[in-house]
DNA sequence: TTGAAAGCGCTAACAG
DNA sequence: CTGTTAGCGCTTTCAA
């Protein structure tokens, strides 16, 4: 290791200029009392040294850090399109962006991490932070927090949501358009806020369309493929089974397709199928729906909470997001794909 | 905003357990000697008033952190892959990750960022960084640093690379075997260390095999998708084309795609097209080679950082991955879904 | 316009 | 086993 460097305080900086500390951290923080030859002097041993300021001694005297937090429960297809709106709107603002990973949604105690990670940024180096799927509804935090499509809806914390029941109701509504009575539901997991509200369009659709609802076609489910796989199977092993299958996510959607080939159908002649979320193929068939609208809640987030830490008004305490979730042509291509 | 909750600090939790900040500091730093029923009591009190310790704070006072920062030029295909593999070594160690990102490789003084965000994990947040993709060399830092797949190889930083060169080798042989025998090759960023040695297994393989190099089968390119299409529509209009086209990363491909599309040319039959880097197409075909591989020298990385910050020996400055990045299957496949 | 000094929340000696 | 004390590097009064 060649890093024997040790750190540049402000302290060398000082000395080197002949100056006091408060000097520098004056011409740091861009005040004006400074004498401009001063500053300039200043500026250029800072240059010539490559002194960067201390994060987290900066941060426990002041309370202005410039400095966005991100809490994301894993690095996946999910979050990282989230991530891409939080970073465009971090690349218009003069905040820069830090973010902490559990790196495992599943893993054993992730609320607790969850809770940790948010209290230990917001209260120390962060101006604010954004949570993304969030399980917890409730932080300890000593800077603002905005959610981003949370599990569980508190109306105490500022929020960005999700589409789930008007792409339900879309799905649905493309699906009877194309003439399927018997539509089969595999449900996400049952205790997140956007299954049930994915199944309550489901529901909604239905009736909607006067078609009666029967709840032989509704299975259980937790996101994975292979959960949906084995209901997919139960599901198309009925006696009057199902012409179209609704997913709750796009995982659950490959489980579907499996177990339709297996069985011998043909997509989309014997069975369409449909998945809510479908990154990976919408990002495959060029099309650009989803990422677009998972990046603009990243990037309504960022805006919301620069709002908040700078004091602006908030138009809306939650912000319900417009975009639509499934476009026709996205429908129609992933049946097709597959 | 119900944000008024003042953060908790030790002192808070000394007073309501009725002990000195210091044995709080003791338990929360697992010393052994306290005793166990004054630990169980501030325990309980931490655990009650949902307390977490001043990162800032924490920092700035003992030099060890638990927490591995890691800067990443983007959220992209790339990077994400790489986190993945760092998450799975950070999942396995006691350390915790933060990840700084200027959001955009291509923004403007992205160098001077590059060094900064180093500098500022390196000096106050973190035991050590993980810096993917760098462009700069040099570093001003008071912590270790690893770089995973470094534009230009700096020996005097420990460093994970990239099989650009054995990987570009396979390729060609690959193409080679096929019976290809004008082969273009659509370049990357010319400045960037990992283009040349692509570039450089390229002609290596055309010797080895015995076939005469023609630089007119060669051109510039910049890692787009744009610039490749230009170029591709270039080699293909030439007099005597090429019959496969070896581009330097998978938007290029893409570039290459578009090209022999817009001029009539069937893939594979009349030009087989292969991608370095093919991340999409990869993940689309359920293939994982190359994920696995990027997502190793993230993994790598963070064992080689950790075992720097714990003192462990290391076997090698300079760890060169053996990981294959083009598996035959892949290429073919590539070749023939699109 | 500048410097001296206090203290942010925490850990690490050093005493008891 | 526990409390007291002295800073870590920085910003921010308060004086000069």
């Amino acid at each position: 290791m060649k890093n024997k460097k040790r750190a540049i305080t402000i302290q060398n900086v000082a000395r080197a200029a002949g100056v006091s500390v408060s000097t520098v951290s004056r011409v740091l923080n861009g005040k004006a009392d400074v004498a401009s030859d001063t500053q300039d002097r200043i500026r250029a041993v800072i240059e010539k040294m490559g002194y960067t300021s201390n994060l987290a001694a900066r941060s426990m005297r002041s309370h202005k850090k410039n400095l966005i937090g991100l809490v994301v429960p894993d690095i996946g297809l999910y979050s990282v399109e989230i991530m891409r709106g939080v970073n465009r709107a971090i690349a218009e603002s003069k905040f820069d962006l830090l973010v902490y990973t559990t790196g495992d949604a599943q893993k054993n105690g992730a609320i607790l991490h969850e809770q940790h990670y948010v209290s230990l940024l917001s209260n120390s180096v962060t101006d604010g932070v954004i949570i993304v799927a969030s399980a917890t509804a409730e932080f300890i935090a000593d800077a603002p927090i905005v959610a981003v499509d949370p599990h569980i809806i508190n109306p105490n914390y500022p929020s960005v949501q999700g589409m789930n029941y008007h792409g339900a109701l879309e799905v649905m509504e493309y699906l009877i358009e194309l003439g399927h009575r018997r539509i089969g539901f595999i449900c996400g997991l049952a205790e997140i806020g956007s299954s049930q509200r994915r199944l309550q369009g489901y529901k909604d659709a239905l009736v909607k369309a006067g078609i009666e609802l029967d709840e032989t076609l509704i299975t259980p489910g937790d996101f994975t493929q292979k959960t949906a796989y084995k209901y997919a199977r139960q599901l198309l092993a009925l006696e009057n089974r199902p012409t179209a299958i609704f997913a709750a996510n796009d995982q659950s959607a490959f489980g579907v397709y499996q177990a339709a080939e297996e069985m011998g159908l043909s997509i989309p002649n014997d069975l369409s199928v449909v998945g809510f979320d479908n990154i990976s193929e919408a990002k495959y068939l060029g099309l650009t729906t989803v990422d677009q609208f998972l990046s603009e809640m990243g990037y309504v987030a960022v805006q919301m909470l620069i709002k908040i830490i700078t004091g602006e008004p908030l138009e809306l305490e939650i912000h319900k997001m417009q975009t639509k979730l499934v476009k026709r042509t996205s429908c129609q291509r992933l049946i097709q794909a597959v």
